[in-house]
DNA sequence: AGGTACATGTAACATGTTACATGATTCC
DNA sequence: GGAATCATGTAACATGTTACATGTACCT
């Protein structure tokens, strides 16, 4: 139950239509929740029928044009309800740890170019964010209102130096293993 | 398309039963990749129609008695494509970050003591690691042919002490800001 | 008039979650 | 024979993914 909450977070931050909350969904909120296009078409339409959000008023014809959303006071005690609610926390679900535990049974071929991949990709998404820090986190500025922002982002970070870190150490394991077999 | 082959290794480490699959997926596999008793069963069926894997000969009844399964050639040569494929990281998804953004909108109360909880089961999820590492791999043995198992266990250290890390921070940060908020 | 970007949607399917149903075995 | 445990399964629903359909606005 998380989307429904991820959108009407957006939408008090700034009131959307479909299209433009895609477009955020890819960038700052994509860092730790993704949705397509079609899954938050879907929710804003429930969301509407449960009386949450509703449509901002406009003329003309629908299909095709632009419709924006907003947070009606009902929607805004609702995820108030949920930020303060217990969550429990999910368990990493990470295709990679699960191919390389296959690869202990199967063989190892073909596994070091995809990881390697995956190291560049993650070197590239740590360098992004730490650009987003400097620009939006100067180091003299002291920490006013948005800690919590700054704290979502160093979770970012934390988060890709730790996947930088361990591809690297284990790609090295893993040339070891194929010159060395023990 | 990562359950499939989570079972196919599974089974190929050893011939189970749904129900010792279903154990086996709260343990060790279900440090990356969890799944309930149902998911499990509805996917042997399916590797089973798809020729995949087999069950082994039993006699008597079915409903309520232990059904064996092994993997099948064709059941372990895919499992061997789909090691060597490539893969695209999948981007974070945690709630407990999304809830920290919908906390700067709707404010903090009540955030703190379910973050406290976080980190009191990733300090425990932690040891439980560390101890395995220590039983498992301890630090004198030359690491031989189980580098890639340690590699998996490492990865689950690291990230779990990125979130003991984190939410320290993020704890302390958020009591600053409760007791002056600026 | 045709192409491109903008914008909203439908349909079909795959995967994951929750609640419940049923039979076999063992222990008392 | 009743309770607890082992074991397999069904059904309904929620969520996420993929492919496609449709209309508007603007530029050439």
């Amino acid at each position: 139950m998380s989307l429904p909450h991820a959108i009407l977070t957006a939408l008090l931050e700034k009131p959307s239509s479909g299209l433009e909350l895609t477009r955020r969904f890819d960038k700052s909120i994509g860092f730790f929740w993704s949705a397509t296009h079609q899954q938050i078409y879907r929710e804003l339409g429930r969301l509407e029928t449960a009386g949450l959000i509703r449509t901002l008023p406009q003329p003309g014809p629908v299909r095709g044009q632009k419709k924006e959303y907003d947070v009606l006071p009902a929607g805004r005690a609702e995820l108030e309800r949920w930020t303060a609610a217990a969550g429990e926390p999910k368990s990493i679900r990470e295709p990679l740890l699960l191919r390389l535990r296959a690869a202990a049974v199967v063989g190892t071929a073909g596994l070091d170019a995809d990881l390697a991949r995956h190291l560049a990709l993650h070197r590239a998404q740590l360098a992004d964010y730490l650009e987003i820090e400097q620009r939006d986190f100067p180091p003299g500025r002291a920490a006013g209102e948005n800690r919590l922002q700054h704290a979502v982002l160093r979770a970012g970070i934390g988060l890709e130096t730790f996947w930088v870190e361990w591809l690297t150490e284990t790609l090295a394991a893993l040339s070891m293993e194929q010159s060395n077999p023990s």
